[in-house]
DNA sequence: ATGAAAGCGCTAACAC
DNA sequence: GTGTTAGCGCTTTCAT
């Protein structure tokens, strides 16, 4: 902090007769011979001082910080809430602390962010939902050894980064098979726009899976409605689109008996639609969500959902990179972890009546 | 980032045949007079170069970091997530990127954050939820000029920082005469346990203004359920309690009209717990929170709650340490600045059937 | 208008 | 065992 003149190792060496040396060697544990009589000196003197160590200085040295950046497009959002908890313990646990910053899904944003955390010499960077457009960004993954991504691949596959990524199309094969086994065969699929390589996936894991069963998906039970990404991060953004869509669902008159949401506030916005319409979940439609935020089993009905595992992500992907960090002349081939879902069956989803 | 070698300032001053100090000038868009030629010549080199500046170097220099650390209970609770991101949008837009650090409410974190915090040499500090009991906490921000308070106020008086706080007590206040105002005079108040600050002035607020309306709380009214503080993070804490609450309540029969949950997530405990056992809300009980997190609008029935502006609050407080950290002379004494609650009405509250 | 040099706090190679 | 010294990348007097 600053103003008040901090103690640095060279008052401590001047208050205790040594050399700034002796001072870094005592009071950075290293295993180094000095006389018990001097350490403890030194020690005393560090407490009585109220001696903080300063990274910058050390950093500097030493060329790399202890910071790990992270880059997500939201941390309201509390799908990445629980990733970022994830990254954070295994951070702290192993000596790192993470710096995250919210690229609101912006492309511009996102690059900005590498930047500044590549200016603060973080020691390795994760990064979510890399816009595909941005040449700079790709070319830098393409370089840097220290990077991972998480939830999903990129669409470029020139760039071979480490990943940790959802298997978002066995997710979504998992969740149609759910629906169908529950009597479900008209399905509606309801979306916010299907840009991102991770809802590509997941909305052909739909598609597949009901051609398997010979259902031809109808289009006409596709609805996507865009929404105004300024209000992205207020959270409502994604709940606002869900509401919109079950209006246009039931002005319709669609007769689908399940609906399948793109992800859990989309599923919020659709129920609470369609409640204020005085319709019911699950007794008139089924209601399907996709990720599980913690969220899901507060509300009523308690979501029917498939989850994904974001704090394991974050944990596993900040683990992958700090094992890189740690160990640098180690040079192995990129790994992609592939996050298996499961089904949270809770009851917005209904056995269909005969 | 690490390895591969880094271009400085030093290498473009060798590129370009000039010297790091001009290097320095012409990269800072100091107001310098450089040669058009040369600074020219010295921003297409470090264009070439892929320079990128180390801050580690800059910041060492100058002794301070641009960064503002934040010390909070936990990321994943919306209502913090709310306030850092008001926090986030503050501190970038005026140069700043601010380090998050989740202190689980356990008060070694707190600590051992804010030593790690001092140690990266942050130019300020915003802290909410101060554990009452940590001395060298205490005595650190009664020391330290750049730091704001959020939340809730210190219990100890001695330490006057700058603070940005909600008044809970006006805010129960409200709620309390919303209730009133809409029939219910017997009313249980459901909570997790009444220890820091912002509980104790809100359940001070609530007795006070039955009390006010000439009504005596009858502490058989009051429910608290204490909860696994290990789970805290996982953010099913407070809903679990919630839960248990409206069991309790239940069980005893209680006769109580309304419910006046100490936040949303209890709140949203105690409706599950209700609609589990066949009780609707609002129809059989009306349920008042605290808080409006973004959840509260998407779940149903949407939570009639009062409205505090963490968003806001967590900008405000933002703005108003950058403001002391940007002028280091002056010295204003300290601001505490109270934020207004407002009444989000929505649905769980119903007026009372004569 | 430009460069040389000092120094921020720390560590590590090299004396003694 | 302990101290001296150099240097990480940058800014900032002070010369020129």
């Amino acid at each position: 902090m600053p103003k008040k003149q901090r103690i640095t190792i060279t008052d401590i060496a001047r208050a205790t007769g040594s050399s700034p040396a002796t001072v870094s060697r005592v009071l950075n544990q290293i295993d180094y011979p000095v006389t018990p009589a001097l350490k403890n000196k030194i020690l005393t003197a560090a407490k009585e001082l109220h001696y903080t160590p300063n990274m910058l200085g050390r950093m500097l040295k030493s060329g790399v910080s202890n910071d790990i950046g992270v880059v997500v497009p939201s941390l309201q959002n509390p799908f990445y809430a629980e990733t970022v908890a994830g990254i954070e313990r295994a951070c702290r646990q192993r000596g790192y602390s993470p710096i995250f910053c919210s690229s609101e899904n912006k492309p511009d944003k996102e690059w900005e962010y590498v930047e500044l955390l590549r200016q603060k010499c973080v020691a390795g960077l994760i990064i979510s939902a890399v816009n595909e457009g941005n040449d700079d960004l790709l070319q830098f993954l393409s370089e840097e050894r220290n990077v991972v991504l998480i939830e999903q691949p990129l669409q470029n596959p020139l760039c071979d980064c480490d990943m940790v990524v959802f298997d978002y199309y066995a997710a979504s094969e998992m969740a149609t098979q759910y629906l169908l086994r529950k009597g479900h065969t008209d399905i509606a699929y309801l979306s916010t726009p299907i840009t991102r390589r991770s809802r590509q996936l997941r909305y052909s894991g739909f598609c597949d899976t009901l051609a398997g069963a010979g259902i031809t998906f109808d289009e006409s039970r596709l609805y996507v409605k865009s929404a105004d990404l300024d209000t992205y991060s207020d959270g409502l953004y994604e709940f606002n689109a869900g509401r919109a869509l079950a209006e246009d669902f039931l002005r319709d008159k669609c007769p689908a008996t399940a609906v399948f949401a793109i992800n859990d506030i989309v599923a919020l916005g659709v129920i609470s639609g369609f409640t204020e319409a005085g319709f019911r979940v699950p007794q008139d439609v089924s209601v399907m969500g996709f990720d599980d935020i913690n969220f899901s089993a507060m509300c009523t009905p308690p979501l029917t959902t498939i989850r994904q595992p974001s704090f394991t992500m974050g944990k596993i992907a900040a683990d992958l990179l700090i094992d890189k960090v740690d160990n640098p002349d180690r040079n192995d081939s990129s790994t992609c972890t592939l996050l298996k879902p499961t089904i949270a069956e809770r009851s917005s989803v209904q056995t269909v009546q005969p």
